[in-house]
DNA sequence: GCTGGGCTAGCCGTTTTCGGACATGAATGC
DNA sequence: GCATTCATGTCCGAAAACGGCTAGCCCAGC
């Protein structure tokens, strides 16, 4: 199965798409764990449409949950931790602890962070929205200020929502 | 890709044989190193009608090179030595070592040993045909009366050629 | 007292490293 | 002759190191 990749751009610097019928990456071109295309990789815009759109929705705070088919590619345990991600609603924080203890593994909050770290799909699976139990944000692949801009953004846009419901 | 394979019979026991478009194992029922099909493989007998015939001539002593294309995988190093036995003639016997020093690379006896032994497509690559420097069999993946039933063949069919040649 | 910062010691999955074991053989020392 | 040593590539298991952690403790400030 070959496996197609295109380049986006966004408030927080240029986005890496790739896989092939689903998504399968999603990296940050800044930071320290930032991935080129691999060298069998194809180029084409085609089949991240979707993805590219919601992106940018996501961006001007519009979308609060993707609707994108996924294909992530990790252990079990790391697949269990990026599930778990992906049932923290939008604008909410818990920590490396907290998610642990979801998994029944209370004491793999270090493990936690080591798979949430090694997580391939960033920002659709949200693993910028699990800071340390004392609040800090102590760890981002795409670099700090950029989960500092994406709470941020999803503060922001949860505001609305707030009001309406006092 | 798919794999096919199929198992056939033979005066040194069932063999099984596997690949796609082209063989990529042949391996000995028998043996340390008799290997199961793969559950994702598919029987079938239709694309190893050559190889099968080739070999029941081979075992009857009237074939004394295969014409087969084979996909052998492994190394770098396993592939230069698997290239390295195709060239050893019908009814010859060589070293390990001789045959490490004819890849460039005098002192990998022991490697070309355990090259030898991961060979993927028996009898068509000769490995049976490496034996210790003092001339004794040393081993084999199918079994020592096996290479010694191989040698035994190629030896007995090659008589014809050598009476022609005085 | 309470708060906040720093230090320490456990906890856990993944990655990396390391040490043997092998289908050997030539060179040594007895 | 017969042990020992060493060179060589690959695989496999074990062990250790490495993090996007955290609860507990101690201590300086206020």
């Amino acid at each position: 199965m070959t496996t197609y990749y295109t380049m986006t751009k966004s408030p927080v610097g240029d986005l890496l798409l790739a896989g092939g019928d689903r998504l399968e990456r999603l990296h940050f071109s800044s930071g320290s764990k930032r991935k080129p295309a691999e060298p069998d990789w194809c180029e084409d815009r085609t089949p991240f449409r979707d993805a590219m759109e919601q992106l940018d929705a996501y961006f001007a705070g519009e979308l609060r949950e993707f609707q994108l088919d996924l294909r992530p590619r990790g252990t079990p345990f790391q697949l269990s931790v990026w599930s778990a991600l992906r049932e923290i609603p939008y604008g909410q924080t818990v920590s490396y602890g907290e998610l642990a203890r979801r998994l029944g593994n209370p004491n793999a909050s270090r493990a936690v962070g080591l798979a949430n770290g090694s997580n391939p799909i960033a920002i659709v699976v949200p693993c910028h929205r699990v800071i340390g139990a004392n609040g800090k944000l102590t760890g981002f692949g795409g670099g700090l200020p950029v989960k500092q801009h994406l709470l941020a953004l999803e503060r922001r846009a949860r505001q609305p929502d707030l009001i309406a419901s006092y």
